[in-house]
DNA sequence: TTGAAAGCGGTACCAA
DNA sequence: TTGGTACCGCTTTCAA
């Protein structure tokens, strides 16, 4: 590492004690006016600037917060979150340690173990697996707040997102505007972020006497490829749904994309709903009616919760669940007279 | 911030001293086998972890290093870097500290104040500007490795990627196929990645006798908006050319749209190339053939330089400059006969 | 108004 | 084989 200016330094070329030259720095009161210009002066020439590792060490404080993630972008929408949170973090002077797990488990508890020897004061992690005690092990006392889709509800500290409204959302809208043929498109493996859109869309369209219809493709993960893949395996089984929610903002492009080339209008001859409000830029043309997943929102409430964990609040809201709203564009329509089949 | 176990309190366990403590951590071979073990024991079950911090303190080292991006994700690709960068650093033991700048001055400067403060070995940065003087100040003696397409190629410290190459490599493969009216669709305002580009494409054109045509659009950004307006212009002008080279993905995929919604084919009609290798997977219908900016190399490459600058090696190779490569898929194919017009 | 001493958690050097 | 001492850069306390 380059040699960075010190107290010492300063002090030796003003002809004071590093003692003084920190005092002066930080505006004591019990420091004259002059010495604390011509300190602040040498200072500035110098480009000092505090080490911060060495005063936190004494102080015993942190002026940094890690967070780990399985990627950085990739459809993960953890990059729109982090901005978020670094905001939020730099207006505390806060430093963000981040890093990628690229969904390993070894690597997950890696990045833990060098943020907590590097002093974070507090960790937010979006594991890629449910079970997250290699996590806790590997943060020790450092307090952690789990965020993301794989996250357990009962985790003492976590910031959430209430997937199970989205269905009663979704299905609000679609039935407001007359539709009772609802499809639910989702991919699996199942975890908990897509069973509560089933259930939730499930008890939403049973609360209106209405039929779930549920339609899980094989599709490991969110892709455009998974909603056209599963509007052909809607297309081959029979009369089509008046309308699709589709469990991510991929998909329903996906969807789209596959309905159009079948000669269907969108939200003619069917609606499409989405989730997540990630990428309706790309489809400037369509406009899609989604479901707004607030990353803002709880970016802004994970830095906070990371700093009343910090300071050891006394009144810490430890957990906090935010409810996706729906942005109506222009995908979703009243229901055609005569369904499709 | 919580505390933490320090050698001293397993020294007192122990019954030893601080200091025996740190060697038999580290195995120093003046320890005995049975101390060694005694205290891991204890280590491990107080979940010891240094403090490196104070480590790094004493042995005037680090094990972190910086990155200041203008965001992650939004089109901007910093998010693909970052998740190499993060990799090719945990690889060595680093912690990476991320700053997103929100495209505003203060906070990239703020960002790399506060990063250096926190005595990181060396910074990555993605500027907002090609004026980087307010970095350097900040950065002072810390070097600064300059990525993205705002940086100055004659800055001491870079990882650069020759747009200017692109043009010659998307000529040629269009010319191959036998194009001889292709326009390149960029956007402004002018910065050095677009000049490049167009320069590049000027080049490779009039050395094959042709004709550059070049059509830059009012959008700031990189849209699929951009790309539609463009295409529009395009037809309003008169006839067009049968193959389109855009300035990114985005346009690209925004252009075949408007291309698609006038009833042309893609590549029957018309090919297009596109730049940047980003986001294909969200046109699985497509396959945009598209030049490959490497993303993978480019972080690695940050990451190494800034070791070297770490440990201030003899030998370092202080720039290093990355070409796209082709990737060719399904939106490009042999110039029609008959041009539309 | 200024500075000497102590201590934060760790490591190097040298004496016991 | 072990531990005392000094020091990294900074801040707090207290004495000059």
């Amino acid at each position: 590492m380059t040699e960075r200016p010190t107290l010492k330094q300063i002090g030796r070329i003003a002809g004071l004690s590093h003692v003084a030259v920190s005092k002066a720095l930080r505006d004591a009161p019990d420091i004259s006016a002059a010495t604390k210009e011509r300190v602040k002066k040498i200072a500035d020439e110098l480009g000092y600037t505090p080490n911060l590792a060495a005063r936190n060490l004494y102080l015993r404080c942190t002026s940094s917060i890690g967070m780990v993630v399985p990627a950085m972008g990739e459809n993960t929408a953890y990059d729109l979150i982090f901005n978020e949170v670094s905001a939020a973090a730099a207006d505390l002077g806060f430093c963000v340690m981040l890093g990628s797990s690229h969904r390993s488990l070894q690597l997950e508890e890696q990045h833990c173990r060098m943020m907590v020897g590097n002093q974070v004061g507090a960790l937010i992690v979006a594991s890629c697996t449910s079970d997250v005690s290699h996590i806790k092990t590997a943060c020790g006392s450092t307090p952690v707040i789990f965020i993301g889709g794989k996250t357990d509800p009962e985790e003492p500290y976590a910031i959430l997102c209430d997937y199970h409204s989205s269905g009663e959302t979704a299905v609000a809208h679609l039935a407001s505007l007359g539709h009772r043929d609802i499809a639910l498109l989702t991919y699996g493996p199942e975890n908990r972020t897509i069973l509560q859109k089933e259930e939730g869309f499930a008890q939403a369209m049973e609360r209106r006497g209405l039929i779930p219809w549920i339609l899980r493709t094989g599709h490991a993960s969110n892709t455009v490829q998974a909603g056209m893949d599963a509007v052909e395996i809607l297309l081959a089984d029979g009369p089509l749904p008046t309308a699709l929610w589709c469990a991510s903002d991929y998909m329903a492009v996906g969807a789209m994309n596959a309905l159009k080339l079948r000669g269907l209008s969108i939200p003619g001859d069917i609606s499409v709903v989405g989730h997540d409000d990630l990428y309706f830029d790309l489809c400037p043309d369509i406009g899609l009616t989604t479901l707004h997943t607030p990353m803002t929102e709880i970016g802004k409430a994970a830095v906070a919760l990371a700093m009343d964990l910090i300071h050891s609040k006394e009144q810490i809201q430890p957990r906090q669940v935010f409810r996706p709203s729906l942005v109506v564009r222009n995908s979703t329509g009243p229901v055609r007279e005569q369904p499709y089949g």
